[in-house]
DNA sequence: GGTTCTCAACTGTTTACTTCA
DNA sequence: TGTGAAGTAAACAGTTGAGAA
């Protein structure tokens, strides 16, 4: 395969192998990626050899399964940490030194990426949990503040919107759709007290939120020049 | 011995790129 | 020279099946 500079882009990446300065060289002809290394079988193979692997997939024997040794593992998960993708020459690397087909080191790679995926959707999924929670806990703060709020209920006097400049009805409180900030009148005679609410958003929130749009993240940052 | 879990390996699809008419 | 179809390779999502717990 040709592989243009473009496509590189993705998983040209500079190799660190362990024993390795650069990579070895590969004669560029009758090179077959499913070919077993010379010197190979090493690996834990659990039930049949490596020789009859062609007639598993034509209804031959059933397919067998290989178990990576520790050290195979380690160091499949050690070229793992530096880069998650392999050119073909790093897959070629790879697989001779850990003694395997580069065809299992790459099977190796795209399970070893699906993992990795999965765990990652699993904590992301565990902290909107988190965060639900606390936006309901937060949510029955506020509503407890308001019934409150509105028990102190006093006289009438007019208060003017620090925006609109239309009056107000005393003793309630408003929203300022564009600031989001929470405008209570009518308690200090006449005197506009405005109070931004905080939102509890833990660290991440702004990792997640680029992901998912949290609305409040989203107002928040579309009204900045209120 | 049956069930569940893990993981290597497979299949089908999508995407990006090259070649050629 | 520009363009669309065909071919190719790699990545991904989903699935399968063997073996371990």
């Amino acid at each position: 395969m040709a592989v243009s500079p473009s496509s590189i882009s993705r998983l040209e990446l500079t190799i660190s192998m362990p024993g390795f300065s650069s990579p070895p060289p590969f004669p560029s002809s009758d090179l077959d990626i499913n070919q077993l290394p010379s010197g190979t079988g090493e690996e834990e193979w659990i039930t049949a050899g490596v020789e009859d692997e062609e007639e598993s997939t034509n209804g031959g024997p059933p397919r067998k399964k290989l178990r990576l040794s520790k050290e195979q593992s380690l160091l499949l998960e050690e070229s793992f940490r530096q880069h998650h993708t392999l050119n073909p020459r790093q897959k070629e690397a790879l697989a001779l030194q850990l003694k395997l087909r580069p065809r299992q080191v790459e099977v190796w790679f795209q399970n070893r990426r699906a993992r990795s995926k999965l765990k990652q959707t699993e904590m992301e999924c565990e902290y909107l949990k988190r965060w639900f929670g606390s936006l309901t806990e937060q949510n029955r703060r506020l509503q407890r503040e308001v019934e409150e709020l509105r028990a102190l209920k006093v006289g009438p006097p007019t208060v003017m919107s620090p925006h609109s400049c239309e009056p107000l009805p005393a003793s309630t409180l408003t929203m300022c759709p564009s600031c989001e900030r929470v405008t209570t009148t009518g308690l200090d005679k006449g005197s506009t007290k405005t109070t931004t609410t905080a939102v509890a958003t833990p660290t991440t929130a702004a990792t997640l939120s680029s992901k998912v749009g949290t609305p409040a993240l989203q107002s928040r940052q579309s009204s900045a020049a209120c």
